[in-house]
DNA sequence: GTCTATACTGCGATAGAC
DNA sequence: GTCTATCGCAGTATAGAC
């Protein structure tokens, strides 16, 4: 059996590893009912029975594959949000970031999917990411509010939600739209709204 | 068979309207996937039988469901975007109009099944619905730009994309915190940073 | 541990009585 | 037009050989 949290030596090679990473990848295309506990091994080149050897079910798998998900997604956004730059710059930077926009939100679309809605387990990291997202957008606008950088009468929190919002809004536009244009729109139009007044930029 | 278009008489009781009610439901509660052919008629008190005498199958239905959907979300945001009021003040109120933010966009929320982006009929009345209301509020924040209400600088279609993708994503946020909180707080966040200067509101 | 084979349940659609 | 009966197939899971 499978042991969440574990990485069984640290190389992502195992049998298990193999099955969530196949699993993420089909929660992503397909969301929850759309992936079914037989293409999952096919996808990994595996059996069915090796599956139900490590995982005990298909929520099972989702659990682990959502969680390994949510943690890269934060990874991810710390990386940039944690760099060098105005808090103007690194908030930008996380705009900006490369995206497989098309693609939509691995754990944003997760929230689309009443199962994983409906289980507080499967939701939990979802919630937590974005939650966590929010809160590290947050003290960044706060702190560019001190420096002068934004506006002072923006609430940190508020404008947090807007930018993870205009995100995962974005991937909506773009694939309702079959091209990436409408969610470089909407971050620009971010941008715009965000950017700090000319004297307290960087010549 | 039931005629995409046609209210067949105008009241919405034939039973092909039903099958189309239930059918709306049922997309927008479990998307493409998750909506059972034997589900649908079962909601609305028939037999499977009566629904494929209407229509030819599930893909059917589900265009004459996405269509009429559409075009009432179209309706809706057309009547609070024509009505009264400043630039800003009609954007206001499409942001602030009650929603049943929980239970997600029943538009927007199309845009995560992989069946309807894949066919082109599906995604088209997502896709002209999106498109009509970013070129709406685009048309709407060029107003109040000339009038002065909104900065000089911004672009009408960006901030329109940003609104949209505000909206869309504060649905993403609410639903993976299971609490409307986190959508009101961008949709503040948004007003706060559109907001236009002092001197140029109403007293 | 991994595989193939098998069981059971629903999905998606059709047939044919009324 | 509507219903019940039925069909073939895929989803979900288990059994048991290797």
């Amino acid at each position: 059996m499978y042991l969440a949290g574990s990485r069984q030596g640290g190389f992502h090679c195992s049998a298990g590893d193999r099955l969530i990473e196949s699993t993420r990848e089909l929660l992503w295309e397909r969301g929850y009912v759309g992936t079914s506990p037989k293409a999952i091994p096919e996808r990994s080149g595996a059996g069915q029975g090796s599956m139900y050897h490590h995982f005990k079910g298909k929520p099972d798998l989702a659990l682990a594959a959502i969680r390994r998900t949510a943690e890269e997604m934060r990874a991810t956004a710390e990386g940039v949000l944690d760099g060098p730059g105005t808090p103007y710059e690194r908030i930008e930077a996380y705009l900006r970031r490369e995206r497989d926009v098309l693609r939509g939100c691995p754990v944003g679309r997760l929230t689309m999917d009443p199962y994983v809605i409906a289980s507080d387990a499967l939701r939990a990291p979802v919630d937590e990411t974005l939650d966590w997202l929010r809160e590290r957008l947050a003290q960044i606008v706060e702190e560019g509010r001190e420096r002068g950088g934004f506006a002072a009468g923006l609430d940190g929190e508020e404008i947090a939600a807007t930018i993870v919002a205009t995100v995962q809004g974005g991937y909506v536009l773009a694939r309702a739209s079959g091209s990436p244009a409408a969610f470089d729109a909407g971050v620009r139009g971010l941008l715009s709204l965000l950017s700090p007044p000319a004297d307290t930029r960087a010549p």
